[in-house]
DNA sequence: GACCAGGAAGAGT
DNA sequence: ACTCTTCATGGT
């Protein structure tokens, strides 16, 4: 088994890593080991202390798409700016950003606008079973998730047995402008964190949340700040007692919280939104 | 700026 | 069984 012997100076934790929200296609069995499908791979990890174990991909794929190369522990001191994001950090170290497929991505926070995360699996899975291609590992199927061609040709009523709902449109719509997925990647990617959120914006379905999600998941854009209703409520409690509770959140307000956020941790922020996302029901 | 659609599953009562 | 909530967005 081709394992990856991880630094004590680099500190990581799979389960964390895979069960804070950020990725909707990993499970994890019983005994520990993770199945996911990533781009055309299905890879299956485990990890033991400071062994890594692997299938499915050669260990430079493992280390780029776990951010093994980030230097979590100087990224962590540089939010670890008060008591509360502190024991956050204590809570979930370990905890790194992956990276994920841009195109896989940007289709999955489409998907999960105003949804709990088993119904976001289960569309994102759906979709990937009607259109995306076969791989069969250890005896069972899984499949990739499709190019947004392969989406754009099918029509748009051959989403409708992925039960989208409302989202149905905006997948179709942007499968159809994002036609050729690595062009559309390598623009969005070399603009700068503001001029990309507006351009993932121009998109049908996609608002600040979701450009946020997406810039920070995708394109490593770690100045990105996703508010969503949890982010909200803890930085009401602990950051911004001067915001309203209840109402619905306004463009204002969002703006408000991740330019205190940005403010307040640093050019790293998305990464202080993840641990206090990730402690949010303690 | 205030409302509303549109949809499904989980969690709590 | 019933209600409330859910990693919001776009249109009126």
């Amino acid at each position: 088994m081709p394992t990856l012997i991880l630094r004590h100076d680099q500190p990581f934790c799979l389960d964390v890593t895979l069960s804070c929200g950020q990725v909707f296609r990993w499970d994890r069995t019983a005994d520990g080991w993770w199945y996911g499908v990533v781009g055309d791979r299905v890879l299956k990890v485990r990890q033991d202390g400071n062994k890594l174990m692997f299938l499915g991909a050669p260990a430079s794929f493992i280390h780029h798409y776990f951010s093994l190369d980030m230097d979590l522990d100087a990224i962590l001191a540089s939010v670890d700016c008060d008591p509360f994001i502190h024991n956050a950090i204590m809570n979930n170290r370990g905890l790194r950003l992956v990276r994920q497929p841009p195109w896989e991505c940007t289709a999955s926070y489409i998907c999960a606008t105003n949804s709990n995360i088993p119904t976001i699996r289960r569309r994102i899975a759906s979709i990937a079973k009607r259109y995306g291609r076969p791989i069969e590992f250890e005896g069972k199927m899984y499949y990739t998730f499709p190019e947004p061609s392969v989406i754009s040709c099918g029509g748009h009523e051959g989403l409708t047995e992925c039960r989208l709902g409302y989202r149905q449109p905006y997948v179709f719509g942007t499968s159809c402008i994002v036609t050729d997925a690595k062009q559309w990647e390598e623009m969005v990617r070399k603009l700068p964190y503001e001029d990309a959120r507006k351009e993932l914006m121009k998109l049908h379905g996609i608002g600040p949340k979701a450009a946020d999600c997406i810039l920070l998941f995708a394109f490593q854009k770690y100045e990105a700040f996703p508010v969503d209703v949890w982010i909200r409520r803890i930085m009401q409690e602990h950051y911004l007692p001067g915001l309203g509770t209840g109402s619905p959140l306004t463009g204002r307000e969002y703006d408000t919280i991740r330019r205190f956020a940005r403010e307040h941790f640093g050019e790293y922020c998305g990464y202080a939104q993840e641990y206090l996302f990730a402690g949010r029901e303690g």
